[in-house]
DNA sequence: GCCGACGGTGAGCGAGCGCTTAGCGTAGCC
DNA sequence: GGCTACGCTAAGCGCTCGCTCACCGTCGGC
């Protein structure tokens, strides 16, 4: 919960970093073509006109329609490594700081699923180069979360047996909250962060949470 | 694990209910090739090449491509709920019956990955009526998960706070087994399966197994 | 031996794809 | 005002897509 400009609500837009103006509604009009109908089913006259231009205008600011999706994914995957290194990183106890971990992850998945959806099930449209590119920042959020974990063991404070498959564990749960979120159901990203972060504490042993009184208690 | 002939081994070709000799070949084509590149960017040459066939020869056995896509998701989503129904009601307590279920139910995820990641993974590619059955499908896949959970709970045996949140979370671990699992990876199908039902069981918060004698036992 | 049914092929259709190119309007500098 | 640089468009190229159609070999019934 260090992390409070990045929750869902009034979050940055992350995609200020993409410079010409022009370029950066493409990328936008990409990215929800993308996640609402996938790579391949989009068109590139789908985005161009998404973002209020002519097909042929897509090309002086991308080479290839493969290129949007790797500016997507690298930025995407930057993203998701930072939020965890945060978490990672930050002070207090592996308890304390895997709950972080999942609960901001979870609510990336969640809050910013269009963008999430495609940093995590476009990855096999990328060419070799650009894949080989994304499955070593992959690695590196896989070491993060590994890291916390190994930590927790160390100290105690966790009582796990297979530390490499419960950490693939735990990523692929959060991972998948990026396929059946939905933005108009019952839940929010910032409830779904934690009740996630209270399943994945019992997956790894440790101590149950509920401290404050009256707690929330979804129903 | 009652159902010892859907283990991934020696297990029945689940396509046998397919009749005509030749469209089952072409539907194991489809499902191998959906699998690899996703239903859009598979073209129906390469499904008839890979069955042997001419680009024609489909459409003498199916309408569309997408009806090829529409029979592989009902015939795998039956398969699913055949497998959860099967744990779901068998004999002994909601803690056997929630391993029983997920561990049989990553199994297929795992041994039959093809298919499981062209049945949870191409939904959306499906046209508006196919993917209303579907849907209905899977909501009878949750409805089996709930209920022993419900069970559990009902029993003292499980200690849940959200009981569709955690359903919800159970089944996305199983599913997500079909994105990362790896045919040529370190971990049988049969291990995963062992590995996930133990993390469900502290999810529900189930007392843990540990089955062999010397094992550290906290609390 | 002839015939119809059936399962298959070769060629190709209209459409839509990713991407290119020639040219245009405008803003900024002199 | 004259000129270049730049962002963008209209048109369209070459290609491949899902799918169709005219035709053909084989095989059982008579």
């Amino acid at each position: 919960m260090s992390t409070a400009e990045e929750t869902t609500g009034g979050e940055v837009e992350p995609w200020e970093e993409v410079t010409p103006d022009a370029a950066r509604r493409l990328l936008v009009a990409a990215v929800e073509a993308f996640a609402e109908r996938g790579y391949h089913a989009t068109t590139t006259r789908d985005i161009a006109g998404r973002a209020g231009m002519s097909p042929a205008a897509l090309y002086i600011h991308y080479k290839t329609k493969e290129e949007l999706l790797h500016r997507i994914s690298r930025i995407g995957h930057d993203r998701a490594l930072d939020i965890l290194r945060t978490a990672a990183r930050g002070e207090g106890s592996a308890r304390e700081r895997l709950a972080d971990a999942v609960s901001s992850f979870v609510r990336w998945h969640a809050g910013r699923r269009t963008t999430a959806r495609v940093v995590q099930y476009e990855l096999d449209a990328l060419g070799p180069e650009a894949r080989a590119e994304i499955v070593a920042l992959r690695r590196q959020v896989d070491a993060e979360v590994r890291g916390i974990i190994e930590d927790g063991v160390a100290s105690g404070e966790f009582d796990v047996l297979d530390v490499k498959g419960t950490t693939l564990a735990v990523l692929s749960l959060c991972i998948d909250v990026a396929r059946w979120f939905d933005v108009n159901g019952p839940r929010t990203p910032e409830e779904v962060g934690a009740l996630y972060a209270d399943l994945v504490l019992r997956m790894v042993g440790a101590e149950p949470a509920r401290p404050q009184d009256g707690a929330p208690a979804y129903r």
